[in-house]
DNA sequence: TTAATTATGTACTGTTTCGCATAATAATAT
DNA sequence: ATATTATTATGCGAAACAGTACATAATTAA
């Protein structure tokens, strides 16, 4: 089951699946953060012990990266993948805050977000390397989002004076604030409504107005606050 | 010196001043976030003892919601100051961005970024009283944009047509990527030039692009990753 | 002065934390 | 078989942690 390409190494053979295991990791550390999550959070949720847990990913540092890292690679797969569907440049924008969305959305009653945005800033204050390691992050989702719109300036599908890495940065602030806004429990359709506006807005487009009903005074846009018992 | 409008209590009178140990306090969890501020931190920083902060602010659960309270009513204030300096929206909204970005990028070398977008998300997943704060946080700044936007269509200064809550809540999104990125450590005058091509997209106005208007100020929009040492 | 009340200073308790040492186990190599 | 190599199981140990007793100090009330 490990891996069938390999010729069996010397030794007793390892009883983890280092992805699975990685993926266990991610799991307590995108709920809990890095600071509070124990070495036992992680030892049970692996069902690994603990010198198993060192000897693959050194200290609990070296486990918060690698989670990190592998977290890192797929979101960025996920979202270039979802921005270079065929079809026009808004439709691939929307395409790839959906498929954020869910990402962010996972996890029912405990809403996740993004496993960087939630974990990194309270981190970054206690060592530089998170700090580094979430003006990276923030750097990538501006870096493909700008390339996806330099795409639709080069396809002729937008103005050729648009300033593509403001924009981009526009765009992946908002998905910043779309993974707060889950982590803090907003529903999916509220914030899918959210990013559609920020898209109309970034692409100059009209916003499609308040959906439909009664131009008047009402407002059904109200800025409603999630679930959350009160305090 | 403490109060001078209180008659004086019946004990040992307190030799520390509340709202210095609250700030104290803020700055602490501020930099390391709520799990990973130690007590001893706290009663070094504030110069108290632990039963006096026991005494004032019950545990440390106590200690970090008195302390986030007070920062979200000042930067409530502060925000609200902002953006209702008299002028034109766009220039109000400016402000009070930049009111923010003052705050966020405070601490020089140690960029602290917004105290409740730092230290909330990492502990939602911990205890939903953190997770409704965040929400309730989030909701905040989204009314504030949204009443101000509100006022300006009041004075004929925008279309009435617009979705003030929507773009509202467009604005605070782009208010929480911006302390994201201070504490990241990037630059106040990028924050700045995004948070001015934020206000010029939600305005429908045509954004700086890349040579002429003379109104904003020129900028190179590159993506620059801030400082930090590469991983 | 004497009692009552409130805050402070010190030290403690029991728990939790991380990382590692030691020994047992399971595979390959000779 | 026997040795070698690598992983797993158990548990240790020193440090850090949150929260609290207990005695001392400073103030008001009587």
């Amino acid at each position: 089951m490990q891996n069938g390409t390999e010729k069996p190494r010397r030794g007793r053979p390892p009883a983890y699946d280092r992805a699975a295991a990685l993926q266990a990791i991610t799991a307590q550390f995108w709920q809990h953060g890095l600071s509070a999550t124990a070495l036992d959070d992680l030892a049970v949720s692996t069902a690994m012990n603990r010198p198993s847990l060192y000897a693959a990913f050194g200290d609990k540092a070296g486990m918060f990266e690698a989670a990190l890292a592998a977290y890192r690679d797929l979101a960025a797969a996920r979202l270039a993948a979802a921005l270079n569907t065929s079809g026009p440049v808004a439709a691939a924008l929307e395409a790839a805050f959906a498929e954020a969305l869910d990402v962010y959305g996972a996890g029912g009653n405990a809403p996740r977000g993004c496993f960087a945005m939630t974990s990194l800033p309270a981190e970054a204050g206690n060592d530089p390397r998170w700090r580094s390691a979430l003006a990276v992050m923030i750097g990538l989702t501006d870096a493909l989002f700008a390339t996806r719109l330099r795409a639709a300036v080069a396809a002729g599908e937008l103005a050729q004076s648009l300033d593509c890495d403001m924009l981009g940065t526009l765009l992946s602030s908002l998905l910043h604030s779309l993974a707060l806004r889950s982590r803090a429990g907003f529903g999916r359709d509220q914030l899918l409504a959210l990013a559609r506006a920020g898209i109309a807005s970034a692409l100059q487009q009209r916003l499609p107005g308040k959906g439909g009903d009664g131009a008047g005074g009402e407002h059904h846009a109200q800025p409603a606050i999630p679930a959350g018992q009160g305090a």
